[in-house]
DNA sequence: TCCAAATACGATCATTTGATAGCTTTTGAT
DNA sequence: ATCAAAAGCTATCAAATGATCGTATTTGGA
């Protein structure tokens, strides 16, 4: 069955690969793996489908069974990525179920969580390499993916922060100063993530471990504190 | 002549075009103009030679013939980059001769003033549209001119930050919370260049006017002040 | 005037890339 | 057991791309 670009194959009954064929949700996934790390790490157009394919372990028109093209593809790693994002923050909020902004003190305390939060992200280490980088490729506007994920990643974020950041100055709604100091808190993971090798080699760090995500955190939970 | 990829023609002679032949040098001014733009607006890969060729209005061998390649155009544009930055921050360190770091109140304000003059650089409107996201491009750890970039240009920026930032903290050698706060800093302005985008459509900004960037600057004057 | 170097361009090559055609094997429901 | 759909692969195509060859024109000094 060929598929269309948007369409994906109805996956209610494969569920476990017992052959030497596996299941088509494992093949997907396992390629958007692939594609998440090498997009983030080279761009869309300095990655081909066949280093992809290759690095997967499978066909090369795999991609275009699985996903209609090499965009296709790339859209399916922008949603997995928003699903990604979307799954930590649940999580946090299940955790801290106060993130909702409000007047006074509340906002503050719930922003430093929610700061914090983000921070936990940063690391590049374990399983998780590549996501973030993908995700910051597409921030300048152009790319198969930025609706995507300025829709459904960054205006949710960044709305949050700055009604908290309202909130914590005491407004109920978030003006531009708000807006902007939302701007410029995340703007501070940035250094980390889109330039992260200049602020590790500047810094003279190994790597983005716990101990500076809590320095970042320390000094941008100073920052929120003298708002 | 053909050039290696390092070298470049001896320009003392010809300086003047007045027949249908320009001067090489100029022509190799036009060629790094049209490619700074377009290796910043896509990239390295998605940048094809045929097309800064086309819109600079020469061949396709001329890339070759003055460059080497297309990697050496790309050098040639970040070389081009670091003068430019060179240029303006010699003329700020005119205006302002005190930007050396002293221990004490001289510092803060030397910081103040090396803040400011950077935020002025973050404007896109104008002829120099493009080369500040050339740069940005090149800070992730990957890329041909990351390098070059890293030593004439972050790293020099980031140690007069880091040493500014020391020496309003009352100390001589910069430290790494203060090479932390450096990178926190000019990473604010990372929220203007890489992700432009993001930045103004979320607070509804038509562009990174001067209004903004004296809120920016605004902002930032704060946190120095706090330190 | 004359010539070598510099500048420029049309035509072409070899490679890479994304996509497709056609076929085989596996899977799971009937 | 049977069969249609799903999953997969080999071979190949058409387009794009970076680079090169050969040649023509211009320039500026001898």
């Amino acid at each position: 069955m060929r598929l269309g670009v948007t369409s994906r194959p109805d996956t209610k009954v494969r569920k476990i690969a017992r052959g030497p064929y596996r299941s088509g949700t494992e093949t997907r996934q396992r390629l958007i793996d692939t594609a998440l790390a090498l997009f983030g790490a080279h761009g869309f157009d300095a990655t081909s489908t066949r280093d992809i394919a290759t690095r997967t372990g499978v066909a090369l028109p795999a991609i275009t069974y699985h996903f209609g093209s090499k965009e296709g593809l790339y859209r399916a790693c922008a949603e997995h990525v928003v699903e990604r994002y979307r799954e930590r923050m649940r999580a946090g909020s299940e955790t801290f179920p106060d993130l909702m902004p409000a007047v006074g003190e509340p906002s503050r305390a719930a922003l430093r969580r929610v700061v914090a939060l983000l921070a936990t992200m940063l690391p590049g280490s374990g399983g998780n390499e590549g996501w973030m980088t993908f995700m910051m490729r597409e921030m300048n506007g152009v790319g198969p993916a930025h609706d995507l994920l300025y829709r459904d990643l960054w205006e949710p974020g960044l709305a949050l922060v700055a009604a908290l950041v309202a909130g914590t100055r005491g407004c109920r709604e978030p003006a531009d100063d708000d807006r902007l100091e939302a701007l410029l808190l995340l703007s501070s993971f940035s250094a980390f993530t889109t330039a992260r090798q200049v602020a590790l080699d500047f810094g003279g760090w190994p790597a983005v471990d716990q101990t500076l995500v809590e320095a970042i955190v320390a000094r941008l939970h100073a920052r929120i504190d003298a708002l």
